[in-house]
DNA sequence: TTCAGATATATCAGGTTTCGATATATCAAC
DNA sequence: GTTGATATATCGAAACCTGATATATCTGAA
């Protein structure tokens, strides 16, 4: 199980936001799935990074109370954080989609057997 | 231009020295030069990136004393310190050639349009 | 009904890594 | 002689990740 970093990770998160608003627990899961468990974005990196996505305008925010059935009206429930990537965020979606092509090309020049022909090949 | 960093550069450092022992600063030049100027890794990054090889035993060491032309022969003349990979280094750099596989297959499945056909397609 | 496990967010200390600056010293070329 | 390239290395500041910890709620099985 590989853990994700700095750049992966904050190009899987938004990657993510990228279909629809979703909150860190519900994106932690996703990524998990989409990777079929080789990914791994714990709660302790995921938090910070979103906080600082954020603050960095890449997505905006907002709180939903979470009512369980037929619970006290005045209860105050539990609470999701939203984020939903702004247009900032996509294009710094852009730019890590293409740095990560340029990334993958120069690093098979390094490897040429080994990774030409790992992606997207038949 | 981009900063290599952890995984990326071991793999790049290791990559270049199963061409054959080099150092340092031609470690530098070599990767500079495969990527056409687009990784860079830095003195800073490199010195203690080799020393945790080289205690990992990845890699063996020697040092050579560089004369210059006609130089006193006394002189203690510049110093070049020899990587050569070891066959544990050999085996790690399978290991990262294997992951960066999986990573780059993984990492498609975020961006599938864009990342897919990215490398090795006609 | 009780209790474990999942949901949900967040912070902290500790360790690692990276960057930019700095230091030292030799060599080649002009 | 003086600049720029060669060559290795360390330092402090900053950024980052992990594992642990804290808090609190909801769901489902025993």
């Amino acid at each position: 199980m590989l853990h994700l970093k700095q750049d992966h990770s904050e190009f899987v998160v938004l990657s993510v936001l990228a279909e629809g608003p979703s909150y860190g627990y519900a994106i932690s899961k996703e990524i998990a799935a989409r990777s079929e468990g080789a990914f791994k974005l714990s709660a302790s990196a995921m938090y910070p990074l979103l906080t600082k996505l954020e603050k960095q305008g890449l997505v905006t925010t907002s709180w939903e109370e979470i009512k369980a059935q037929g619970a006290d009206p005045d209860s105050s429930g539990r609470k999701r954080k939203w984020y939903t990537l702004s247009t900032k965020g996509t294009k710094r979606l852009a730019q890590h989609i293409e740095t990560q092509r340029r990334v993958v090309k120069i690093l098979s020049a390094f490897a040429p057997d080994a990774l030409a022909g790992g992606v997207g090949m038949p």
